[in-house]
DNA sequence: AACACGGGGTC
DNA sequence: GACCCAGTGTT
């Protein structure tokens, strides 16, 4: 096409155009189910394309409908989820599933307020669900797209802030193509991921490049700006390997911490780092343990997370130890099911190590 | 408005 | 180490 005419073309339509000859093929592109839209978008939260992408295969083809995902146990959905992160997406989909089956008798719903309702649907997934299932004008605003929009329009408004997210709603909202708002969906937060990336965008190759205020006023580095979150506290987690005959013992973790509801093994936790004697000396151990020596197993593991930084020391107990008391989450299973619980990295990392015989 | 909530990739 | 990723829920 003319050059003349495509810097007159509006902003939707270069958009598509360009999504038409480059955008991503990608498997949940290919339906207009909402079930197995509301899958990939929830996976895709905070996640990225290639990890969510074998996640969304295992879920679609273990649950391909919602009735069955609404009949799972959450600890098949968890196990299922594992190693993924941000748990309380699969524990908030649980939920969805049954919302769907009773208050939208079993039929996921397409339209923005029905799905908005469900638990974990956001504004950005219910603009999500809603415009790839059934056209509906809603615009995405996610990562990409506050990028995208930043740069292009020149925004240097904080994205998290409230005053932000408004702002980027509004010019999304005005931008969106009225006839394909599925499509300029895609091709947004496409042409986000593959050229207007967070490092080194393909500014040369991109397609508002004569007009992109970032651009021009060279803040291409500096846009989107956002508040900056507070760093990260320590915590010291010490886990005891006790095992019994064929079995070992697991704790289930409770709800309002990280890691809620899924497995691991029993924990005594410290605010500063401690070695095995002090451990073995701690009031709650003994409780537990009596004078058992808990013997530690090679050195700490450091797990990263957003807001916090674990250290991790696994120790193995004398075998067959009689436990004094025992915690109500604790309890002794099978090692052949450590196949089938739910756990998080640290638990599976450290048994893929081949630490645990089993 | 600020923070919690995972795990992995990139520079 | 800092930042980001097809964000949402709670306080």
């Amino acid at each position: 096409m003319e050059f003349s005419t495509f810097v007159r073309m509006s902003f939707s339509a270069k958009l598509i155009g360009w999504y038409l000859d480059h955008g991503r093929e990608l498997p949940w592109r290919q339906t207009q189910d909402p079930y197995v839209i509301w899958l990939s978008e929830i996976i895709l939260q905070q996640t990225r394309v290639e990890q969510g992408m074998p996640y969304f295969q295992s879920f679609v083809t273990t649950l391909p409908t919602i009735e069955d995902f609404a009949k799972a146990e959450e600890d098949v959905i968890l196990r299922l989820w594992q190693g993924l992160g941000y748990y309380s997406r699969a524990r908030n989909m649980h939920k969805a599933a049954k919302m769907v089956m009773s208050a939208f008798e079993g039929s996921f719903p397409t339209r923005y307020e029905d799905v908005i309702q469900l638990p974990g649907v956001g504004p950005y997934t219910a603009s999500a669900i809603s415009s790839f299932s059934s056209n509906e004008a809603r615009a995405v605003v996610d990562g990409n797209v506050y990028r995208v929009l930043a740069r292009v329009f020149g925004i240097d408004t904080d994205t998290n802030s409230s005053a932000g997210k408004k702002i980027f709603q509004q010019l999304a909202d005005e931008l969106i193509d009225q006839k394909e708002p599925g499509l300029y969906n895609q091709a947004i937060m496409d042409f986000g991921a593959l050229i207007c990336k967070p490092k080194q965008p393909l500014c040369p190759t991109c397609i508002f490049e004569d007009t992109c205020v970032a651009k021009a006023t060279n803040q291409i580095d500096t846009l989107p700006k956002k508040i900056k979150s507070r760093k990260s506290r320590n915590r010291y987690f010490h886990y005891f390997i006790l095992r019994k005959g064929n079995e070992i013992m697991l704790s289930k973790r409770a709800e309002g911490d990280i890691w809620a509801n899924l497995h691991e093994f029993p924990l005594i936790e410290t605010d500063e780092p401690a070695d095995a004697e002090q451990i073995r000396l701690h009031p709650s151990f003994v409780a537990h343990f009596g004078d058992a020596h808990p013997q530690p197993i090679s050195t700490p593991i450091k797990q990263v997370l957003s807001h916090q930084n674990i250290f991790a020391q696994f120790y193995q107990m004398p075998e067959n130890l009689e436990v004094r008391s025992k915690k109500s989450s604790w309890f002794y299973t099978f090692s052949e099911n450590l196949d089938t619980l739910a756990m998080h990295k640290l638990i599976f990392s450290f048994l893929s190590r081949d630490h645990i015989a089993k």
